[in-house]
RNA sequence: GCCCGGUUAGCUCAGCGGUAGAGCGCCUGCCUUACAAGCAGGAUGUCGUUGGUUCGAAACCGACACCGGGCACCA
């Protein structure tokens, strides 16, 4: 802490000073020999590709509070940062590079590629963490991983061979995603329905015996050329005696069957559906049933191929209009009709998916999943908000095999080699392989089974980054090691905390695979998150240009501010939160709220060094019991209840709630009246040690518990007040001890009514129409209740500072003011004699309260009333009614009679 | 079609059976020696609609409406 303080709080030097100490002292670096039980968590790693947008942001504050606060309560915590490859994202880059540079990957060679993406990867791949570092994330640099390093690398190795020995991983041609923008096959998830506004053509098929025509209807005619039959329904009558009969393929000649399956709903359209097995999922499964061919007419660039005869080399939709156009020509269209419906789009390419019929490499899912199933009924592992555990359970209940190859460079090539000696040197569908983890394993294998001589060539495809992101909560603990230190001591890892946008792509693809694996699910607890959306309630993402970039919010009002606002927003259970930002003058409502709580904690913090005069917490030491004064026992009582409410919320991820309770503790009641009730205090020798102990204490409790939410301030300001050397972190400190001691309910019920005294007190200067330095010249308070009177008693000296007055009166009856003012608040009044008297705002304010009175009456009577009430509610609630009623009804005697007085 | 959320003050959201809360914004007055990024005071709501349960519903149950999301998908 600088030695002229700033009248407000700077965050950027303060930040960057602190990230640097944490991390050149090594304070998060995890040591599995320790002392403290185990936590651990494994960040979702971010895309090498990335930038830090605020999912990022709000991912990180989540977790850095959980870590940080479960560092602070003395767990061995490991939190471990690392990035992932993101195969088609960075090819996708690096392939628009080389066009641009006027040439393409397969010209330059994959080896060339592959030097090109690991440069890249060095250039650019360590912007993101940079940028969390900018954060303050409290993660162990020195494990940081990347799902393509050594380690990643041999453990996906060694899954894909044990999943393929146990017949977990098969190869087989089957329609799958075909992606033409990226030239890959993608998995199911990576596949999103999109509505389109297209048309639904109506084409006439004629009977090759030419006795009539089938209608059938569709949305893509350029599949047409692939049909291998049309189907009805088996219970449709119309076309019963048709089926087993065959029609002539317009355009090809085919002649192709009329099939009878219950997929078709005979209400829709004529009831008659045209089968491309090759081209369309429903129709794949129609054609297995019947024994229908496949023929593929589409080339994986999306071109119309050579079976497509005319048509081939268009573009799959030119191809669309030009088979429409011809079966026009020709008198097969019926009609044309406007008709919306879901096509299938690629994630990554934003082009419509094509299913394809290749041959691919895909994990067998079921027994897996049921694994999954099976832990989670013992709940393992525990999602938070729980009913998220229902969608994950969803999918792990409906699941298809998940295609796992893709036909790109950069990645986790796949393990396997085919014995290309086998098929005349070509890989085909039917080329035997063998899987190992390297070639020399894999031509021994070859060796032993097909003889001396054998050619092999690698499997030219990569992994799914899915799959290698599937292991990492173990794989960056040091699986397939079983005696690795950090897998020992920190597996299974405690907690996972991530967005609800990827439970399948991630939670369900690592509780899976760990339990293939480790046979234990991946972590304890899931906390699941909601997204970062606009003020116009929009998901932020860079392509829709709506994100707001942390970093310029991190500038302008400091990283701690920005964890602070959006951890504050997330008090409601896993719901997406919105945060505000106005694009004019780049601001945020929200963070600038936190930045002034920062700079609020940064004033209390000057006025302590202003007044403890050199002395420490430490010097200090704690307070006598003897010498507190009962602002002291109310302040302390409220600190040991906060740090019991805190750490409750803390340890239950009720992140947002543990905002509020410390920013309402350190606002409302430190700043607002512990420290103004000890100003006076510390100007006095004979109190001034205790006052200071108080503050000292109060405040560097504050600041921990604080921590996790401002770490970087809370550093600060810590320093500050302990003075203690820069490798002495508040981040490693302990959690203050609960001293249940302190506690004093009756206390705090009598002094939050104190204060609801002094407010009403300081409203009636108001309406008075006081100046703020005038003094009132008799202030008198009473009440019936013995226990409050001691408490105001002993606050004379405070209530005079507080309310300005020259005389406080505590009183058990009222004294005869009939000019004053009067006000009320419970069971007490308070009264204050104006030096000028001004009868006008004296009636109104009385009619104000009788206004209140009389509405509380009524409402409280009528309820009394009714005789149910007294009978089947319970005895309590009924006495507190009866007694407000009283009160109630004193109040507006009382009112009614001073209005009387006035005339 | 199936499944989840949400609907409370101008805005963002707490509250989840005992007579409506916070922050921001707004109004009034204050540069009171920690803080104007502040202090003091104030105004503001048929708690989406509609039935029901209950002595009592913003809260529990049922319908409906609207907003958001996920899964599946019929050519």
């Amino acid at each position: 802490m600088p030695e002229a303080l700033a009248k407000t709080y700077d965050p950027l030097g303060t930040e960057t000073r602190w990230q640097r100490a944490w991390e050149t002292q090594g304070a998060f670096h995890a040591d599995p020999n320790a002392a403290g039980e185990p936590f651990a968590l494994v960040i979702p790693p971010p895309n090498v590709t990335g930038s830090l947008h605020m999912g990022h942001a709000f991912n990180t504050a989540l977790i850095d509070t959980i870590v940080r606060f479960q560092r602070l309560r003395g767990k061995n915590v490991l939190c471990l940062p690392g990035t992932d490859h993101a195969s088609i994202a960075v090819q996708t880059i690096l392939e628009k590079q080389l066009k641009a540079e006027g040439t393409s990957k397969e010209l330059i060679g994959r080896e060339a590629f592959l030097e090109r993406a690991w440069a890249w990867k060095a250039e650019s791949g360590g912007t993101i963490v940079s940028q969390l570092r900018r954060l303050g994330y409290s993660v162990d640099w020195q494990r940081q991983r990347f799902t393509l390093d050594a380690g990643c690398s041999a453990a996906v190795v060694e899954a894909f061979i044990r999943l393929h020995d146990q017949g977990l991983i098969y190869r087989g041609e089957y329609l799958v995603n075909w992606c033409p923008a990226s030239g890959s096959a993608v998995s199911d998830l990576e596949v999103e329905m999109k509505e389109v506004d297209g048309f639904l053509w109506h084409f006439r098929y004629p009977l090759s015996s030419g006795s009539g025509f089938l209608e059938v209807a569709t949305t893509r005619p350029e599949t047409l050329l692939g049909d291998t039959g049309v189907a009805v329904n088996p219970n449709d009558s119309r076309y019963a005696a048709l089926v087993g009969k065959t029609l002539t393929l317009p355009l090809v000649g085919r002649e192709i069957p009329i099939v009878a399956d219950e997929h078709v709903d005979p209400a829709f359209g004529t009831g008659c559906v045209k089968v491309t097995p090759a081209h369309d999922p429903n129709d794949f499964a129609i054609g297995k049933r019947h024994g229908l061919p496949l023929i593929t007419v589409i080339a994986k660039d999306g071109t119309m191929n050579e079976a497509a005869a005319e048509f081939a080399g268009l573009d799959r939709f030119v191809a669309r209009k030009a088979v429409v156009a011809e079966m026009e020509a020709l008198g097969f269209l019926v009609k044309t009709e406007p008709y919306v419906h879901n096509v299938p789009y690629s994630d990554r390419g934003k082009v419509p998916v094509e299913p394809l019929l290749s041959t691919q490499w895909f994990i067998r899912t079921e027994p897996l999943a049921a694994n999954c199933r099976e832990a989670f009924e013992k709940v393992e592992p525990r999602f938070v908000p729980e009913r998220w555990s229902k969608v994950y359970l969803d999918w792990l209940t409906n699941i298809r095999d998940w295609c796992i190859s893709r036909q790109l460079w950069w990645g986790h090539r796949i393990p396997a080699w085919f014995v290309i000696s086998e098929t005349a040197g070509e890989i085909t569908s039917n080329t035997p392989y063998v899987v190992a983890s390297d070639h020399a394993e894999a031509l021994q294998k070859a060796e032993l089974q097909f003889g001396v001589g054998v050619a092999l060539e690698q499997d030219p495809d990569v992994l799914d980054t899915w799959f290698s992101s599937g292991l990492w909560p173990f794989s960056t603990l040091g699986w397939p090691d079983s005696a690795a230190a950090d897998l020992r001591r920190w597996y299974p890892t405690s907690l996972l905390v991530t967005g609800f946008d990827i439970i399948f792509f991630w939670v369900a693809r690592m509780t899976m695979l760990a339990g293939a694996f480790t046979g234990q699910m991946p972590f304890k607890d899931v906390y699941i998150h909601g997204l970062v959306r606009d003020e116009q309630n929009r998901k932020m993402s860079k392509s829709a240009g709506n994100g707001i970039d942390p970093l310029l919010l991190i500038e302008r009002y400091g990283a701690d501010a920005v964890r602070f606002a959006l951890v504050r927003e997330v008090a409601g259970a896993g719901q997406d939160i919105r945060l505000d930002y106005n694009r004019k003058t780049d601001s945020s409502a929200t963070v600038e709220a936190a930045r002034n709580f920062a700079n609020k904690l940064w004033n209390a913090t000057r006025f302590a060094l202003m007044n403890l005069d050199a002395e420490t917490p430490q010097s200090l030491g704690n307070p006598d019991p003897e010498m507190l004064q009962q602002a002291d026992r109310w302040i302390l009582s409220r600190l040991a209840r906060v740090n019991k409410e805190s750490a409750e919320k803390y340890e239950t991820y009720g992140l947002g709630e543990a905002a509020k309770v410390l920013y309402e503790f350190a606002w409302n009641e430190v700043c607002d009246w512990s420290i103004e009730l000890l100003k006076r205090r510390l100007q006095d020798p004979a109190q001034q040690r205790t006052a200071r102990q108080v503050l000292a204490k109060v405040l560097t409790e504050l600041f921990v518990m604080l921590h996790p939410l401002m770490p970087h301030l809370t550093e600060e300001l810590w320093h500050g007040l302990t003075g203690f050397p820069e490798q002495k972190l508040l981040a490693l400190e302990p959690w203050p001890a609960l001293d249940l001691q302190a506690i004093d309910l009756e206390l705090e019920d009598n002094f939050a009514e104190m204060i609801e005294l002094v407010r009403v007190a300081r409203n009636l200067r108001a309406t008075g129409g006081m100046k703020p330095a005038q003094k009132v010249s008799r202030l008198v308070i009473t009440s019936a209740r013995p226990e409050l009177l001691k408490v105001l008693k002993l606050a004379i000296p405070d209530l005079a500072v507080l309310i300005k007055a020259e005389l406080v009166e505590i009183s058990t009856e009222m004294p005869e003011m009939p000019r004053s003012l009067m006000g009320i608040s419970g069971t007490s009044q308070v009264q204050l004699q104006l030096p000028e008297q001004d009868l006008d705002a004296l009636r109104s304010r009385l009619e104000k309260d009788l206004a209140k009175a009389e509405k509380d009456i009524a409402g409280l009577a009528s309820r009394l009333a009714n005789p149910n009430f007294a009978d089947k509610a319970p005895a309590e609630v009924v006495f507190e009614c009866r007694a407000n009623l009283r009160e109630a009804e004193a109040q507006a005697d009382l009112a009614r009679k001073r209005l009387g007085d006035l005339g």
